[in-house]
DNA sequence: GCCAACCCGATAGGATTTGTCAACTATACC
DNA sequence: GGTATAGTTGACAAATCCTATCGGGTTGGC
């Protein structure tokens, strides 16, 4: 039902990426795209809306290039997934950032499929809203057999 | 990142109307559509479809109709999202029912992104393939009050 | 045999996703 | 100040998916 977006994959390797960069090494989308397999012009969209959120900051022309604006603990999956996908609730009636009223429903407070999904969407904000970027770069790292 | 669609929207609340017949009264789709407003040839479809998986049963004819083939508290949230949504996973690669490779992803085990995900997916379905169409019929109505 | 009701395949408009392109602007460095 | 670097912007295009709609076909009951 429920897939991420191609986006925010991208963004959340993009992010690692930076956070993995040594302090204050500025990365250059070309570098990231380059080694990260995405689309370039693509991810120059992508590494916008973050730095417009207040994730990244950049520098123009030689030397330049994308930073993290803060520790990669302090900014969670949660806060990446609503940047780039949007409201993370199953529903427009269940989003706390976004709240809209179902199209078609006409009695919120008896919506059977409100009630059943509100679990959902609680259950799947106390992982992403948990979980944030260092955590992702602190993962173990099995090693990759050579063949 | 994850609305659930119109069309599960439609599924659940057509199975929930059945749920609530009395038993061995099929309805029909025109029934459902017209209460539930629902439209109509849509549903059909839908219905097809639950019916393929062996969630209904219907009678032709005049007197015919839907009628669930199962009681209702053996069916399902999770079983009817895959039916009509496809699978509940997050990513392709973390799917029980239907496991795909991450088009773009070369190292799975390592992949960051699928772990953390792996721990939404979990969330979901502990919710989904737990809570039937029982549970919702169940659930209590509040009074809506009169203007 | 005829009507009710389900069954099936094709199709279409719109939205969303995923990506591309061309041109512009700011910065560093010589 | 010129030039190469690198991010910024806005428009646009292909592909896919969602949400239906349409017309007819089939089956069963009376």
């Amino acid at each position: 039902m429920a897939m991420i977006s191609q986006k925010a994959k991208y963004a959340l390797r993009a992010l690692i990426a930076l956070a993995r960069a040594p302090q204050s090494e500025p990365l250059v989308i070309s570098d990231i795209a380059r080694v990260h397999r995405i689309p370039k012009k693509f991810l120059e969209q992508i590494l916008l809306d973050l730095k417009r959120q207040g994730l990244l900051t950049s520098k123009r022309g030689k030397g330049g290039g994308y930073v993290l604006l803060r520790p990669a603990d302090k900014i969670t999956y949660g806060e990446v997934l609503r940047i780039v996908d949007g409201p993370i609730a199953p529903l427009p009636c269940l989003s706390i950032t976004a709240y809209r009223k179902c199209a078609d429903c006409l009695d919120e407070t008896n919506c059977e499929t409100r009630q059943v999904f509100a679990h959902v969407a609680d259950a799947t904000r106390k992982v992403l809203d948990q979980t944030t970027i260092a955590d992702a770069v602190a993962m173990p790292r099995h090693e990759l057999l050579a063949s």
